[in-house]
DNA sequence: CTAACCTACAACCAAATGGTTGTAGGTAAG
DNA sequence: CTTACCTACAACCATTTGGTTGTAGGTTAG
């Protein structure tokens, strides 16, 4: 978890996943489109793949880099937990305002209103 | 869209952000939680907050954190992006194969040198 | 075979990260 | 007022990160 945010945490990484999504570019071929050596985007890759976002696949001497979209839905089932856990929190504030309709009486020692 | 990526991609910054899903603990409070000093909560608290995940409330001599949806939804949009590019390739790739049915013409020429 | 190309990996460096301790200021309680 | 508590922030340190260059090996083209 920590490593899959981690890697979508970098513009260039993000802009290498919609490459990936897009068609199967090679190494080289994305490391083309960025102001950067080669090294350095095949640091970028080596940190995909380790998030398990992409996987490469040899074809001849090139390596075709290819998205997995089961850690970027994983990613996102994630956020949808916290973003569910909210909800139920506001769902449960809404009945507890629905069944205690006396907005004088709160108590300021641990609750409050938002 | 980086410091969001970046604040989600360590665990006790995460575990920080449900707690304030489920109240509004102040900083002291949520140092408690942790095996570390109260001046490293209060700098995953910033991180979390420069990202916009949460804002900070000044209640008394304390201060409540408290998250903020919008980021969170804004974070796994973005994921939806790239989920949805994903889910449009394979269509697309699906349309490609109805029309093409000939299992031979494995070798694009987009791949090689040049 | 030779040359060009794609990749892997090591060594190195500046900057950011994640942690610590210490100091100082504002607020609440006795 | 005095004390205790909560917070902010600076200084410092070890490790990681993101970039570079250089070297070496495997594959394709001529």
């Amino acid at each position: 978890m920590d490593h899959l945010f981690h890697a979508l945490a970098d513009a260039t990484r993000r802009d290498i996943l919609r490459r990936s999504v897009r068609g199967e570019p090679s190494v080289s071929r994305l490391a083309e489109a960025y102001p950067m050596s080669f090294a350095a985007v095949q640091k970028h890759v080596a940190v995909l793949e380790r998030a398990g976002l992409i996987t490469k696949e040899r074809r001849g001497r090139e390596q075709l880099v290819r998205t997995d979209p089961d850690a970027v839905r994983r990613a996102r089932q994630a956020l949808d937990q916290l973003e569910a856990a909210w909800r139920g929190r506001v769902d449960r504030m809404s009945d507890l305002l629905a069944q205690d309709p006396d907005p004088e009486e709160n108590n300021p020692t641990r609750g409050q209103d938002r």
